[in-house]
DNA sequence: TTCTAATCGAGACGGTACGTCCCGTCTTGCC
DNA sequence: GGCAAGACGGGACGTACCGTCTCGATTAGAA
């Protein structure tokens, strides 16, 4: 969809005889590229080093995605989608709001995350195929999450009928990522409780 | 504080000869590297390109900033901090709140500022100064004027005395600016006036 | 000598497996490498093509040689040590002289070795074992030849017997081979009379 | 004609303000080319190490030329056509042929001729440009000089009126270009005395 | 008004990284 | 074991920018 090799594909065999792409290479560079990412970010990191780091040839980059660019893409894409939310659904809307906040606060802590996360956002709105993977890969999915919860809940009777999803998604998500990511400020268990309070609340107001 | 130069200080020494950056100049390659950062993103502008566009030689742009990163960096800050929310004191929390999310909204429309917000805040995180600018410059004040608001309401008693003003201060920006600047979703006056009910009725719930 | 698996080796030992190198790669390589050659010239010429035009490995080469020079080099070598001069012997220096000449015509005409000469000539300045090849396989044996002609000629006493044979060699192929190979002007059967003569003339001068 | 910038052109003014190549910058690239050519040859010569063994960047090389290629090619052609060989005119045949092998020796005693021209022939036959500038440099004004001093003797008598000018600059300059380049044998006066001798009784037999 | 020194446009400079191509070696599965 | 295919580490290619420096020409404050 975005890059281009995945794991799958590195076990297609060819025709005849054949050359694939050997895992072990790709594990080193990708584990170099994340150490490299988080050391000097987006802009500043550089293939020859992760290639210097990996103890690669920068060939075999290139053997493997088409461009820095595309390389740091998919690599975050793969990291971010593989941990998918999963979605509660206990019949209690406080537990489950508790428990996918738990859930993305888990994801975001990733400090790796942390890091890429704006250089990725920066690079999406410059690369219509990033956001795209973005949008699919990781916004999509997690906002569906949020959206089985509240309507489930609206099913139930604990939130209006009139409740609008999307700007519910949004109260639901927006304030942990935006704590997390923006302010990297904490976000402890105390906090978290408060949060689901204030969000549950807000939902109970928030139909148009 | 970030930067260099600064219009004021173009004024500054006019010692002996002709020898005082001159503002057209400064004109064109702000102009220039506004359209060039729009167009490209912070990683893909080139200083080049902005000289070039600017009409205007490389040194030009040394003379006046360190670096690309302090030029970008100044120019956004200045472009950012040049317009500070002003704290809307209505004497009542729905007109307040409605008021600033006015306001935030505004300011965050800004076509510029959604493409290179995200590129900055990258940036941020591999360097310090960049990071303490955009919180003194853009987070500080904004977050202010929320605290501002909520700790008035509390005051008059609209709110309760136990809110966390950490977490009101989120519920308040957030989703917004999560909307705005993530999902790149419009807020149309509806959004706003629900957006506002449900946040009010989260900071009536958000008590530690 | 030079390179090392010579079409005697490839019956050599059939051992076990279907372990030999194959005469039909070795040929269909020695074709794409000619072609290769004469299209390309030594120094812009690359394994991989050869290998591809063959249809054949990179590795079914570097089994037989050991590196693209030495590639070169035995393949060239082969090709002119293939067709040695014979030494003409009628007993008339002047017939003699003709016959030689117009051999050396011949094998100079072919156009692979105008092209691919000064190469090797030129790599032969940085590799001493290349140049070693050539004396031994290429210079030596015409030497030889015009040397016998022209001793032959001496004792005969149609040469006086001061010659000095270094040079005469010099005068008998030096003006056909600078012209075919330097100028790359042609030499029709009227050049070759003439000329003739004119070496016979001066080999009789040419006493030290 | 070949290459690009030449020392004149590196005055010339342009239009206004300006950047204009430093002589002492291709010096230094004239001189560490010649170096690094002497040691690796033409084809094991790397432009990386040209650039750091002359102190400077990569760029500061294809600012001047467009490639490796051209760059030793007008390096080279500079060198040669800087040493145009003066056309003795004694009255004496034997002593103008001496005199003119003695610069040619002299000439082709440049050791890095030596090394370099057989490359500079190879490269020739695949650079049509190059071999122009090759004729129009070095080849034609050295055959002009021979035809010169044959013609002189021909009008005054010396040298018959039917000999064929083209076999006769051959036969001048061959025997000598041939052992020096070809052979890399020494050429000491003894020799070249000789093979003035030699050359003249040639020349004086050398009629269609 | 004239002098004069810093700024100006242009672009060369030493570097670093880009993405490509080739070398000679190694790996894979077929014959 | 040879074979076709082609990935591997390495290194050079030629390009694009970075931030600095050099060049005359311009310009505006001080005299």
């Amino acid at each position: 969809m975005l890059g281009s090799m995945t794991e799958q594909q590195q076990k297609g065999r060819p025709a005849t005889g054949g050359a694939v792409l050997r895992r072990r290479v790709t594990e080193a560079i990708t584990e170099a590229a994340f150490a490299e990412l988080a050391e000097a970010g987006y802009a500043r990191m550089s293939m020859e080093a992760v290639a210097r780091r990996a103890g690669v040839g920068k060939a075999a980059l290139y053997r493997r995605w088409p461009s820095k660019q595309a390389m740091i893409t998919e690599l975050i894409r793969n990291k971010v989608t593989g941990t998918l939310p999963h979605t509660p659904a206990t019949g209690d809307l406080h537990t489950d709001l508790r428990e996918l906040l738990a859930t993305f606060r888990s994801q975001l802590a990733n400090p790796l995350l942390a890091r890429i996360g704006a250089a990725l956002l920066a690079e999406a709105s410059h690369d219509d195929a990033l956001a795209e993977g973005i949008h699919t890969g990781v916004t999509a999915p997690r906002r569906a999450a949020a959206r089985a919860i509240l309507q489930a809940a609206i099913d139930r009777g604990e939130l209006p009928a009139g409740l609008d999803l999307d700007l519910g998604t949004d109260l639901l998500i927006a304030p942990l990522a935006f704590r997390m990511m923006v302010t990297q400020d904490s976000s402890d268990d105390d906090y978290l409780e408060t949060l689901t309070n204030a969000i549950e609340a807000a939902l109970k107001a928030a139909t148009r």
